[in-house]
DNA sequence: TTGTAGGCGTTATCAA
DNA sequence: TTGATAACGCCTACAA
């Protein structure tokens, strides 16, 4: 009827503010990552239909200026709960919010002891799957090329890429592996490396699909011809994989359902709501394109 | 010393929430634009640098529910302005907001009677440039994928596109002209189209870098060589464009400089300080890469 | 200079 | 059921 409550008096009566946290990992001062574009929106649809608000402040990860975001936002119940991800194995963020008592979800979970409602992808069978497609496509030399070594995908997609090995007995040759930066850049230069060995690798497998498309860049400097001479994969499933020349392979997941049931998760603890889950997993899709073969 | 005070209180009090707001036109459900992270990174660096926070919500551009996200925000003062973006010719938040007296400044302005602070970036002047550069290179069938026609950028892109064409007396060819909507999906679409035609054009320009990747895929399928038989050129300068094969040639703005800007215009303008310029303009920069003949 | 009271717009509570 | 009232926490204005 036309009416609008105001949402400060409303905010300050109940003693809470609607409001969701979200604090984007920005690396760069200019900084463009099409994965949290699809996540913000789905952090945004679901809060909506929630009613609740979408607050996204950017923090550089793991620097001071990231500590002081979470306490600012933490300290004055500016937002009712935070979203978290790009976890490290250890995360500060995990035992700090805990103590604080602040709600959070988190897109990974952290080792961190502590039962953090959270949503996963499974990235150790992800890249289990992957190895066996490209083995059996009877690829022996299989390179991968990773990110800081502190983040939690790191860990769990390394492992899968290793035991994916160890299953077909292939032995382990350190010289295939790379860390890089999660972006196209870093992916790259680590090609650009790769591809100088003496025996180069007949594949290469990626943390995540920019840092494939790095790989993709280096390839066609050098002549390289990916889905022929060389096979190349990511990770994510982003939107950009489908118009990459040759379009990629890589292990999709659902990032913006993923984002809404982080949401969902996170508003029903804040209206302690008895969690149906506190550990929702997801499977990641392959999806097979030419960088490979087809 | 330890003392965080509640913000409600302090907004209530204040009549003012310091927080800025910015609705994020999400076409799809499933919406991933690489524009927009590094749009809102540079918005949310420069709030954050004024004790401001940013308010990100999802909204269907031209839809109910975009002009009722917009209400919402007006009408409970959850904002104390806003910033907008992907203007249309005529658009009625400019209208709306100028009758609420709700603070905004607007990347792009669209054509309605009032004095919006913005900032710009010239399209036409750009789409000149890149124009005589191709046609320096020998191009005289120049293809142009656009935009929805209510797009502002669409009316100034096109516009240069065509005075360019005009300064080198070259006539227009209304074949050449296709309609695409700003994503991969849209410029793949028409590039087939103007791949399947009696005679080729031997270069296309594109309303932004998206449609442009979309091009260089549909070649690719045709196993046209871009860079030598075929001419690719997009707008916008987002990070992709330096990896995709080949690289392409675009006109790069400072998106990460211009949504600075635009928080720093607006910060000002809820404060009633005298803004220095209602109207920022920057030029556009024309990258030469490969995607041209390089 | 230092201190205190009132009110911002809700909503929860309690009394009628 | 309905309606009045107090309190949320901060800021400002005014009094001492």
């Amino acid at each position: 009827m036309g009416y609008a409550p105001n949402r400060a008096a409303r905010q300050l009566r109940r003693q809470r503010s609607d409001t969701i946290g979200y604090i984007l990992p920005a690396h760069a001062p200019r900084f463009a990552d099409p994965f949290f574009s699809e996540f913000v929106s789905g952090l945004g649809d679901e809060a909506t239909l929630h009613n609740f608000d979408l607050l996204v402040t950017t923090a550089a990860p793991d620097s001071d200026s990231e500590k002081k975001t979470y306490e600012r936002l933490a300290q004055g119940r500016k937002v009712d709960g935070l979203v978290l991800n790009r976890m490290r194995l250890m995360d500060w963020r995990v035992q700090y919010l805990s103590q604080t008592n602040l709600p959070f979800v988190s897109m990974e979970r952290s080792l961190d002891k502590s039962n953090q409602a959270s949503v996963e992808v499974d990235g150790w069978a992800g890249f289990k799957m992957l190895m066996a497609y490209l083995i059996a496509k009877g690829h022996k030399r299989i390179a991968f090329i990773g990110g800081p070594a502190d983040l939690k995908i790191q860990a769990d997609r390394f492992e899968g890429y290793e035991k994916g090995l160890a299953a077909a007995g292939i032995p382990f040759d350190p010289e295939l592996v790379m860390e890089g930066d999660t972006f196209r850049g870093g992916g790259y230069q680590a090609a650009q490396r790769l591809l100088a060995l003496k025996r180069i690798p007949t594949a290469i497998t990626c943390i995540n699909d920019l840092t494939a498309i790095g790989v993709l860049h280096a390839a066609s400097e050098k002549g390289i011809k990916v889905g022929h001479d060389l096979a190349v994969a990511g990770f994510d499933g982003i939107e950009e994989t489908e118009h990459t020349t040759p379009p990629l392979t890589t292990l999709s997941q659902p990032l913006y359902e993923i984002a809404r049931n982080l949401v969902r998760m996170l508003v029903g603890s804040i209206q302690s709501l008895p969690l149906e889950e506190r550990r929702v997993r997801f499977q990641p899709k392959l999806i097979i394109r030419e960088s490979t073969g087809g």
